[in-house]
DNA sequence: ACACTTATTTAGAATCATTATAAACTACGA
DNA sequence: TCGTAGTTTATAATGATTCTAAATAAGTGT
């Protein structure tokens, strides 16, 4: 039950009901949580009574990610992957059942990149790790 | 100059003359490298002065993904990124620029990952490096 | 070489996630 | 309350990828 409309204006994004919605939606939970925008789209109509137009979820995700609430996992699939949880952290990838599971810090040794490229430096450093049957 | 045709034959694939031609174009070469399916088109094109229809493109970099012989790279893209690395290797990826790079295995310290999912085994272990300026 | 079967190629259409458009609406400061 | 810039929205456009179904080529047995 977070307040969610100075958090918006501090951000510089107007606190629209859109907006709210789609916060309580994302950021209203115990744990954080993975999803593709069609996902998310089914959550909003889940918990809302009010219509959000898929253009305004694709809109807010962006805006969200840019301002770093939210954050893209490479994976491969059809549907890009949000991560609600912005902090650097590892993947697990179940190829069979195509499921995403969060990683805690503590569950992968530290890694030590030993390259450097000139004139660049890191920005993160994720592992992926792929699991099957 | 390496000759494909037995070697498609033993995975039971036809040796046509568009594989053969693609083969070469990808496996003929110093180092391995990243491509999207387009840039594969284009190499082609460059290569050869036989049209490949996209179709084929599509088709053959599928079926030499699943015998093994490239696969995808997870990467947040438009495109679908392909590698003619197999071995487990990492990468950088240069955000401005948009490019991947490869990693040797020694570039990143020895990773442990020390949770278990039950009845799930690993399959792979990927490092992916972000760098900025 | 020939006939037969099955795999492959191909142009074009279909799919579908994502982005663009542009008009209506809304937040907010003056 | 006005004016302006930001936002939402339905809808269209885009573009990577997949599908379709007909033509072609490869492998197999004779
Ligand atoms: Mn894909
Ligand atoms: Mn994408
Ligand atoms: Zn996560
Ligand atoms: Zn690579």
């Amino acid at each position: 039950m977070t307040n969610y409309t100075e958090k918006l204006r501090n951000s510089g994004l107007r606190p629209t009901k859109q907006r709210l919605q789609i916060c309580e939606v994302l950021f209203d939970t115990e744990k954080t949580f993975h999803f593709t925008i069609n996902e998310l789209e089914q959550k909003i109509k889940d918990k809302t009574n009010n219509k959000i137009s898929l253009a305004t979820v694709y809109n807010t995700v962006h805006a969200f990610e840019k301002k770093g609430y939210l954050k893209q996992i490479p994976i491969n699939s059809d549907q890009t992957y949000f991560d609600t949880n912005v902090t650097d952290h590892h993947h697990f990838y179940d190829l069979n059942e195509e499921k995403l599971i969060d990683l805690e810090n503590s569950d992968v040794g530290p890694i030590s990149i030993k390259r450097k490229i000139n004139g660049k430096k890191i920005k993160s450093v994720e592992v992926l790790v792929k699991l099957e049957d």
